[in-house]
DNA sequence: CATAGTTATATCGCACACGATATTATCGAA
DNA sequence: TTCGATAATATCGTGTGCGATATAACTATG
């Protein structure tokens, strides 16, 4: 309500609702939240559930390797890790030939998390209210947008 | 890497880059730092940042009406809240009627601000490859999933 | 084989994010 | 009208998230 008189300026969609920050904002904090029952009952919490999601996809690599499969900062990882390796999910192990890497492995408690991950993907599924394949092309179109994101903003430093 | 031995279990698409989940995280964290150094000249984190945004679309509202407006819950906007009142784009006043609510108004500082957003959301929306209208469609996409989320997260307790 | 430069990870400081709890104010029924 | 129930914010504790910096190890060049 704020200065309607000057409508100059507020042809482009303005609104939070239309805006694709808010969009992805909002709808990442309602996906924690969702996942949050599903995982306090592991005893994890959402970034610990994702850092396994990196690594069921393959494990024995560094941290480096993790941060670029996630996305993510060692910064944001290295706790995350910490955590985890003390539930005794994962173990950190530094590397022989390079002794600053350190190598990530599974636990076999770690290895055996990744069998209740299909039933928790499918309640959230069922709770997004999307087709599966309308789900498909979000996360391809997400994922698209997500790499345009990170590699402009590389090319601009 | 982990047993490819046996494929029973991993029909589904359970790798990092297919999952909704996963696609929101590590593209919500992309656009954060798409924004971070344009809301940086501004004094400005990304919340502080998103916060304003609801309050440019109307202020005058109380704390909570915020919070539903962004979908968050008072425990994060307190803090944010007295930050942007502290930075003097915003002021908090406690209601006459009912003293246990607070009504957030735009300072012209805070209302200032406004006039720079356009020219940050073309920077992003150019960062983002993405054509206007696939946009659109991606925000009511994402903003529908969001609000499946939510309902479906408390129609469960 | 020194040593400057680079690399991999960790630490630190600040700001969220949120459940749980506290605080203060309003409301409602006996 | 008083006192328990409810409601609106605020506070607290734990865990991220990330830029900046530190630390330790590797590499390259002289």
């Amino acid at each position: 309500m704020s200065s309607s008189d000057d409508a100059s300026d507020l042809e482009l969609p303005s609104r939070a609702e239309v805006l694709i920050c808010f969009a992805l904002y909002s709808a990442n904090h309602a996906m924690n939240r969702s996942y949050q029952p599903h995982l306090s009952v592991l005893g994890l919490t959402y970034p610990q559930y994702i850092a396994l999601v990196g690594l069921w996809e393959g494990d024995g690599i560094t941290v480096g390797q993790l941060c670029k499969r996630l996305f993510a900062e060692t910064s944001t990882l290295t706790p995350v890790l910490k955590r985890l390796e003390k539930l005794g999910h994962v173990e950190r192990r530094r590397g022989r030939q390079d002794e600053r890497q350190v190598f990530l492995y599974l636990t076999p408690s770690g290895r055996a998390l990744e069998k209740e991950a299909p039933n928790i993907t499918d309640c959230i599924i069922a709770d997004t209210g999307v087709q599966l394949d309308k789900l498909s092309d979000l996360v391809v179109a997400i994922g698209a947008m997500r790499d345009s994101l990170l590699k402009n903003r590389n090319s601009r430093e």
